[in-house]
Formats: structure tokens, C-alpha cells, sequence
DNA sequence: CGGTCAATACCACGATCGTGGTATTAATCG
DNA sequence: CGATTAATACCACGATCGTGGTATTGACCG
């Protein structure tokens, strides 16, 4: 069992310092091999189809485009691509839809590193590997309404500060509605109001500041 | 100037990655060395008592308490301690009370490790270092009026998504009260409503969610 | 081809919010 | 000791919001 090919991890993080301990940790495995790092979304579609990696570490946020864009765009060319999220941030809807997207792991960063191997090797074998913190935290919101992409475009004008009217105005529809929209909104989300709508939708990941 | 003793780092955050690369990068370098690590508040204080490093690395947000109390902490028993905040977050307020409360370098993870290892080799030659990119977010909000801490709760307060009565309730105080605070709060932040007001407060470290 | 859903739109009403004042008390500061 | 500031409180009014209905259109699904 001694002699396979070591797993090749690619690691893509803004943050250098980070990338750093990714690093050290990987190429202190016998059975790992880090062969490319990229600190943007760009860099990282083309440096990935550079070397083809086995395994590849991906950040949510990044300077220039989501991590999940990065994740369809290279799994639209390669579906075969094996790619674990890697990232400070626990909104269910970003997990949620990095796995739709295909992602085969989701770990935060804060993790124990003895966590993050394990989920590469689990992942390098073709498995899925989503820790348990995690996994609870999606069944938590697991049969919320999903708010359609209509009123996601509604909560962040609500979050901007704008009234009813001017977010009819913005988005071209009536005043009205835009109300309803809110009111679905609320509804979904659990909210008494427009306030604690935009800070769950914060919490949980469906729009950013 | 070869012969001094090296810099003795203490590294605090709760992130086992980014420690990893913080500890590869200071041992690399000749006039430095990690003397000492901790992943939450309470093991900081202690730690850093046992070693007295010359510069800390203090992340902000720790699963325990918030950095600034660590800081504080710290700075009363040992007033002439160096630390330097190392954080992802970039609220005006939150690089303010770190300075205030005696901080002598604020870096973002994201900034590249040699910058790093300039503000810690100022630091310790008894200097403040703060990155430009943050002194400029400093003086973008430098002459704005700052929130009292009643103010700062009632925020708080609305983010939940309470009504004016129930914060009312809530404060023990009356619903007028409660509106005059919201009124201030939206004058100093610029907001157009309590919405706006939440966005703002969350973007610029005022309150947390 | 019906069924469901998302998005659009309008109406009406009561609740809540935001704004304009004025005022008192306690604390802090120079 | 005056000056300033924060926190408290009340009033009144118009603006905005949230809720209850009802309805039409187009898209997607089985």
C-alpha cells in the first residue's frame, strides 16, 4: 500500500499567510503534494487547467469573483474536478449551494488541520466529505423556503436603505410589488420586519455588505 | 548589528492554518523567533505571562472573547507590551478602539507576509505601524460622530429586528426614548432609515451580528 | 393540458416609523 | 462654577410600512 502517486493539491486563498500554512501542512504528508497555489479567480481557472490537480482547496471570497463562480467555471470544463470550499464563513446558503454546484467538501478554516487532511484524502478517493458542524447547520435550514432570485435583488435594496418606492423605481416595478415581495421575504426568512430580514439574510449568507 | 537576540513573537488565532503560516514565515527569518502560540483569549493571557514575547499577533475575533479585550487585558498588567492586531476585518471602529486601547500595528491577513514582517520588526523597535490602506479607511470616517454606548445598544436592539416598543421594554426605558436614540444613530451614521442604519453599523464594526 | 409557482399589479387600513419641537436630570469637563 | 453632553421623556403629524385581499401573465412540470 506504499507506492501510489501522491495526491496533488492545488490552494487557492487571497490570504498569503494562509496559503503558507496550507502549504507546510501538505508537503509534511508522505502521500501529498502541493504542485500550485492562486490567489484569485482567474488565476485560478487557468493555473488549474495548467495542472490538472487532483484536489483543489477553494476559498469563498475572493478579490475579484466568488469562489462558487470559479467552482461551476471549472467544473462546467472539467465535472470531474474534485473540489473542497475552504472558508472562514458558515451561511447554510453558501453551503448550500457550493454543494449544488458540485463542491465534494465544505471546511472552515478554523478546523483542526488533522480535519482538512482527512477530507482530501476522503475526497481524492471520490467520496463526499461534509464535517458534522457543518452538516447540522444545513439541516437547520433545511426546509426553510429558498428566497427566489427576485427577492434576493429586493433584500439588498431593502439592506442599501432604500424605501419601497425607490426600490420600485430601481428594479422597474410597481411599489406594490415590491411589498409583496417583502412580505414573502419575511415570511421565509422568519422576520417581523424589514430590519431583521436584511440581518438574517446577512446571517445566513444570501446577500453581503 | 548581527548579534542581537531575535525578535521573540507570540502568535494568537484561532485559525490552526493561518498559525501554521505565521510560524513558517517568522522562523525563516533569522531575527525572529515564535516563542509561543494561543487559539483563544484565556490561553492568550496566561501564554503571555509565561513568555512575555517582544510582539504579539492578536487576531480580533476568538472563539472566547473579543480581541480587544485581550489587548486590554494584557496592556493593564503590562503596559509596555507590543501587540499588533492581525485580522480579517476592516470596521473603522473596531482598528479605532485597537488603537486606542493601545495597539501599536493593525495588519489584514490578506496583506503579503513581508509586510508582516515589516510592522513587526517596527513594532518592536518601539515604533507604531499602521498600513496605509488602513489609516485611509481611519480618516474616511475621522470626523464623523461616533455612537454613545446606549446608542450602540439600542442598534444592537434594532438589528434583532425589535420594534420601538420592545426595545423600549427591553431598555426599560420609554418608546420615545428609544426613537430620540434612533434618531441620533441615523444622523451620525448617515443613514436614511433604521435598515440603512443596521447595514452601516454591521459594515463599519459597530455592532456584530 | 391542467397545476403550480414567480412576478407583476392594485386597493384599503391600521400599525409603525421618522421628524419637528421642548424639557429635565446627571455627569463630565475645563 | 458655568458649559456641554448623554440620557431620559412627552407631544403631534405626516410618511412609510406591513397585512389582508384579489387578479393576471408567463414559465415550467408532469
Amino acid at each position: 500500500m506504499s507506492n501510489r502517486p501522491p495526491i496533488r493539491v492545488f490552494s487557492v486563498d487571497d490570504h498569503p499567510l494562509l496559503r503558507e500554512g496550507i502549504a507546510a501542512l501538505i508537503n509534511n504528508q508522505p502521500d501529498m503534494e502541493l504542485v500550485a497555489e492562486a490567489a484569485n479567480g482567474a488565476e485560478a481557472i487557468q493555473v488549474f487547467k495548467q495542472h490538472l490537480p487532483d484536489v483543489t482547496l477553494l476559498d469563498l471570497r475572493l478579490p475579484d469573483m466568488s469562489g462558487i463562480d470559479i467552482l461551476i467555471a471549472i467544473r462546467s470544463e472539467f465535472p470531474e474536478a474534485r473540489i473542497i470550499m475552504l472558508t472562514t464563513f458558515e451561511g447554510d446558503v453558501e453551503i448550500q449551494r457550493a454543494l449544488q454546484a458540485g463542491a465534494r467538501g465544505y471546511l472552515l478554516k478554523n478546523m483542526p488541520p488533522s480535519e482538512l487532511l482527512d477530507v482530501i484524502r476522503q475526497v481524492h478517493a471520490g467520496k463526499k466529505r461534509i464535517p458534522l458542524e457543518i452538516a447540522s447547520q444545513l439541516l437547520e435550514h433545511m426546509s426553510d423556503e429558498v428566497l427566489t432570485e427576485r427577492e434576493v435583488e429586493v433584500l439588498r435594496e431593502v439592506a442599501g436603505g432604500n424605501r419601497n418606492r425607490e426600490i420600485a423605481a430601481r428594479l422597474f416595478i410597481s411599489e406594490e410589488t415590491v411589498k409583496v415581495h417583502i412580505k414573502h421575504i419575511m415570511e421565509k426568512l422568519g422576520a417581523s420586519d424589514r430590519t431583521q430580514a436584511v440581518a438574517i439574510g446577512l446571517r445566513r449568507g444570501i446577500i453581503q455588505l
